[in-house]
RNA sequence: AGUCGCGUGGCCGAGUGGCAAGGCAGAGGUCUGCAAAACCUUUAACGACGGUUCGAAUCCGUCCGUGACGUCCA
């Protein structure tokens, strides 16, 4: 039993073989840090991390890199080039650094509360332009790019030209055919500086207003969108690794180019696996900021925007994803993510308590037919991991084992109908499952302002009772906060605060 | 216009030839001082029309609807 996985490049399932086992080396588009990340960025992040988690533990040692983009894309090629990230800090009067700064850091918050293991490099654009340069060099060397003005540009049409030809065409990975795509490219301001519109930028010369620039062999300029990642999968995996993840979205043009550029540079295609997550819809429609349907993971977690009807646990976000297959797009509404919130809850609670059982099972009263049930069950957790990660397979096998528990919990079942070797076998696919592969947390864990409301109501009880007289209750309530650490302290309006220690 | 994809019960979603997973919601019941939770039972779906097949949600065709890419995008 072998994992298998979906590759865009080949349409379809293969079997994952690494190429030096048991390493694996994967590489995995990272944020843009230009804003803050929304709900369709949490996908890739968290379909990744399950991966990574499960190649782990598979026994693979995997080295898991995964970039942020600090150096500002142009907004459109040959248009104004103008830096995303520069052109922002203007307007917030901000260093380009210092806005970096800030959505690194609120990304990195947002990966923590999701539960997210952080990769094992995570590279900046911005502290590998000499690796961009030193490629681009070597690009041009080998006459697949050309200098226009200060820019340089990568030459489409010679290398789906040279590359068709040993089977490697330009649009291998889309399934895109150059000769149509000039066709639909549209018009674009300053194109004469490109032999071709479908080339594509590897270095553009800055502007004189632009801030972020760097010296290069043509002039002061900054990177193209697609040489980072080229650049850095090369440096830290090598000319060749094993899996390149990001959305589908960034198919084409972004992993197309890479490809092309990598390839050039290497005489090899760069990744044995592309995969690639589905989107998240919302009424249907891609989340993203040219639609304006962006709900920023600050706001899910808060509840703070119109379309959300209460804040979500990060811990529900990321089990709401893994409830639906990463290739299918995923439909955003409140009443799945309410759905969502609720099983997870029930799951967890089974789980938590099955967890603290020492007693159940028996090797003489057993149940055949459910004991065969529950080992089933349970075995088919890998089965349809590996079946190009069906995570909401696992998850509906759990939901068929939660009956099962609580009516062992309520004494429906007896508590010997499992043999003891079931019940261990149970608990320890449920453990790895949940806690290491999926990492689901307690929505508990993270539903601080909740507990809030249970203090603001004792409070009230409390206030109640001393308006009675009923001291007997109001210092009972005290006493007994205070020695859970919480302390109360009555304000001298009338209000009462507290503290925890 | 093109390329690729999708259309499963009230909602979200599994499912690539053999009686249509799972979650949430709904209904009835058990338990409970009352509730909640839990448990049991249960209602309900494959866009349309053709075709291939003993048999199709699944393969093919046509149509309708819809999305992604094409342009910054996870």
């Amino acid at each position: 039993m072998s994992l298998k996985v979906y590759n865009s490049l080949t349409r379809q399932k293969e079997e994952f073989k690494p190429i030096n086992p048991p390493y694996v080396g994967m590489y995995v588009c990272g944020p843009t840090v230009s804003g803050e990340s929304h709900l369709g960025h949490a996908r890739p992040f968290i379909t990744f991390d399950v991966l990574y988690r499960y190649l782990m533990h598979l026994g693979y040692k995997v080295r898991y890199v995964r970039n942020i983009t600090d150096a500002g894309h142009f907004e459109e090629e040959g248009r104004e080039a103008e830096d995303k990230i520069s052109n922002k800090a203007v307007l917030e009067k901000l260093e380009p650094m210092e806005l970096v700064q800030k959505y690194t850091n609120l990304y990195h918050w947002a990966m923590s509360q999701f539960n997210n293991l952080p990769p094992s490099i995570e590279p900046t654009a911005t502290g590998h332009i000499v690796e961009q340069i030193e490629m681009i060099k070597k690009i041009i060397a080998d006459g697949y790019a050309y200098e226009a003005n200060g820019s340089v540009y990568f030459d489409v049409e010679k290398y789906n030209t040279d590359f068709s030809a040993k089977g490697q065409p330009y649009g291998i990975l889309s399934g895109r055919v150059l000769e149509e795509q000039i066709e639909s490219t549209r018009e674009l301001d300053n194109q004469e500086e490109k032999r071709n519109k479908s080339d594509f930028a590897l270095w553009k010369k800055a502007p004189a207003e632009h801030i972020m620039r760097w010296q290069s062999p043509w002039g002061e300029g900054f990177p193209g969108w697609h040489i980072e990642c080229s650049a850095m999968s090369t440096k830290y995996l090598g000319e060749e690794f094993d899996i390149h993840g990001g959305g589908m979205d960034l198919q084409f043009p972004h992993h197309e180019c890479e490809i092309a550029q990598s390839t050039v540079c290497n005489h090899k295609m760069p990744a044995r696996y592309w995969l690639h997550n589905n989107m998240i819809t919302i009424n249907g429609k891609k989340m993203g900021k040219s639609y304006g349907n962006q709900i920023m993971l600050s706001q899910m977690f808060s509840g703070n925007h119109p379309l959300l009807d209460q804040p979500y646990a990060p811990s529900t976000i990321r089990f709401f994803i893994l409830q639906s297959q990463y290739r299918s797009t995923l439909d955003f509404s409140n009443d799945a993510l309410q759905g969502s919130e609720k099983a997870l809850r029930r799951l967890m609670e089974a789980f938590e308590w099955l967890q603290q059982q020492d007693h159940i099972g028996s090797t003489g009263q057993v149940d055949p037919a459910l004991d065969e049930k529950v080992k089933k069950l349970v075995t088919e957790f890998d089965v349809f991991m590996n079946d190009d990660l069906n995570t909401a397979k696992v998850i509906a096998n759990m939901f068929e084992l939660v009956p099962i528990i609580n009516s062992i919990k309520d004494k429906h079942i007896p508590a010997g109908a499992l043999h003891t070797d079931t019940v261990s076998l149970l608990k320890k696919q449920l453990s790895v499952y949940i806690l290491n592969i999926f990492a689901l947390q307690s929505s508990k864990t993270d539903n601080n302002n909740k507990l809030e409301g249970v203090l603001e109501l004792l409070i009230n009880i409390r206030k109640e009772a001393k308006s009675r007289k009923d001291f007997l209750t109001s210092d009972k309530i005290r006493n007994e906060l205070s020695a859970l650490g919480v302390q109360l302290k009555d304000e001298k309006d009338g209000g009462t605060n507290y503290t925890i220690q």
